[in-house]
RNA sequence: GGGUCGGUAGCUCAAUCGGUAGAGCAGUGGCCUUUUAAGCCAUUGGUUCCGGGUUCGAGUCCCGGCCGGCCUACCA
């Protein structure tokens, strides 16, 4: 054995364990207290303190001859740990000196505060639990190769640190949502993902088949039409974090998979619902994060305190293009102004779809703060209600922030004659699918409502300063090797 | 999908004009009973992503493929 191959190194460590009667794959390790926990047992002044029993995987390792001090890693973080010959005994000193980085161990001891001041446990015995075969990545750098960190991930968690922490503030964020929607008296719901029909956005679905049925279905692309039937059927206050899954390409802000909320309120409104999507991102925030200003990369702060800008679309478009009279304009001459503004537009693409590009290429990365974009134009969304006092566009607003579109929400269409109407007049390239089951549902009723979706990944971009949608997936999608 | 950049030891990275593939960590063998990327001595380890081509000679140049990053397109 010339330790070249560090696998086979690690087996035949192995081998030996098992001859002599040990097993490496130990059932399990009493613990009585996890890392932080552990640590905060010893008091400021106390220089020694209770016996406690950790386990973890070794990520540092320095062996001195007849002591060693290593580090474990658990859930809560590390621990150092303080093993010496004298006090484990010859024999398990000689065993524990063939540990490897990787290995889990548990340690059972006395904690007491090092000469440099951290809290360490002094070991009276150790146990290695689960042998590791292969060795961790480097524990300087970490890993950094991209594919070997979507396709390992479990690498990545174990030696970098903040990629383990974003994923922990991830979890929390999903847990403070639930919590501010319980607060409001929503209860959670879980609607289908297999769908005959994909309605409720316009999206390329993933088709698959039943062969009990023999039938195919479709992956589910929102959660919205089963959700409203929840109203119709008098859970009038609902809502779902789901996940959703839409066959269109992959970026740094798009993954075919994605986390949704969706929260339908009876007897609210998109403005109520601005009220709710306001408070619900400031609360998760502020205690996910503890603060409701994140820097961005760039150095700008996003402040989500307070009320939150609105701004009317067509507003919003008049400013950019610089034309009072856009909206009368025929196409054409808009086509022609788009290219000035140095975008491309595909001429094919319908009047409003033109205007729609203008807000999507050149004002929505300009919205950092939060800003609700209201007055939309009602082409763009058939399942909202007709504003009042114009009817060209509808009551909702598109909550942007960080550049990227947060969280529609809308004065939900409950006229089932109005609904069926604006599904069939919709043009354009992408348009929502008519689905029949729906509309007989809302033929029984669907009391008034408010609706918002949010979707999470891109509210965990923002509030984690991650670079990338694929740093806040587990295990984003990957081409299958 | 298009453009562009990349893939070298388990990991992080070098390798000048095309001229013997190296380092740190990890590993292995020693020394070391309060270390903090521990330290010291010695040392193993390579299908340079894969397949062709050019050349006396290819990690390096050319062609094709695989995988990925970034930009872009569709979208949230």
């Amino acid at each position: 054995m010339d330790g070249s191959d560090q696998v086979a190194v690690r087996q035949a460590k192995l081998d030996v364990l098992r001859e002599s009667g040990k097993d490496p794959f130990q059932a399990n390790w009493e613990q009585t207290h996890a890392s932080k926990q552990a640590v905060g047992m010893l008091g400021e002044e106390e220089e020694l303190g209770p016996e406690v029993s950790v386990a973890g995987r070794i990520v540092a390792f320095r062996l001195m001859g007849k002591a060693a001090f290593l580090k474990l890693l658990d859930r809560e973080g590390k621990i150092q740990a303080y093993v010496r010959r004298d006090e484990i005994g010859d024999d398990d000193y000689a065993t524990f000196k063939k540990l490897d980085l990787g290995d889990f161990i548990g340690v059972r001891g006395p904690l007491f505060r090092t000469k440099t001041g951290e809290v360490t446990i002094r070991a009276k015995e150790y146990r290695l639990v689960t042998k590791a075969l292969r060795p961790l990545p480097e524990k300087w750098h970490g890993l950094s190769d991209n594919d070997q960190i979507y396709r390992q991930r479990y690498l990545d968690l174990v030696v970098n640190d903040e990629s383990r922490q974003r994923f922990q503030t991830r979890s929390r964020i999903i847990r403070e949502i639930r919590e501010f929607m319980w607060s409001r008296d929503f209860i959670e719901v879980e609607t289908p993902m297999l769908q005959s029909v994909s309605g409720g956005a316009a999206a390329r679905p993933f088709r698959t088949h039943f062969n009990a049925l023999d039938c195919d279905f479709n992956m589910r692309i929102a959660l919205e039409l089963h959700l409203k039937r929840m109203l119709v059927g008098g859970f009038d206050r609902v809502f779902e974090v789901g996940r959703v899954f839409r066959n269109e390409g992959l970026s740094r802000r798009h993954n075919p998979e994605f986390t949704m909320l969706e929260a339908y309120q009876a007897y609210s409104d998109y403005r109520g619902m601005m009220e709710l999507t306001r408070s619900l991102i400031q609360q998760v925030s502020q205690r996910a994060l503890g603060a409701l200003q994140m820097e961005r990369p760039d150095g700008e702060v996003i402040d989500l305190s307070g009320e939150w800008r609105e701004a009317k679309y067509k507003d919003l478009i008049i400013d950019a293009v610089g034309q009072d009279d856009w909206f009368e304009l025929p196409k054409s001459e808009k086509l022609q102004k788009t290219k000035k503004l140095g975008i491309e537009v595909d001429p094919e693409l319908e009047d409003f779809e033109v205007t729609n590009d203008v807000f999507e290429k050149i004002i929505e990365h300009t919205l950092i703060q939060p800003t609700f974009v209201t007055h939309i134009p009602k082409e763009l969304c058939p399942l909202a209600k007709i504003t009042q006092s114009d009817p060209s566009t509808i009551d909702v607003f598109e909550l942007c922030i960080n550049g990227q579109e947060i969280a529609p929400a809308y004065s939900e269409q409950n006229d089932p004659g109005l609904q069926r109407e604006a599904f069939l007049k919709q043009v354009g390239e992408e348009t929502h699918e008519l689905d029949d089951d729906f509309l007989l549902a809302l033929e029984h009723g669907m009391p008034p409502a408010g609706g918002m979706g949010m979707g999470i990944d891109r509210l965990v971009i923002f509030l984690t300063k991650a670079a990338n949608i694929r740093d806040t997936i587990l295990f984003p999608t990957l081409r299958p090797l």
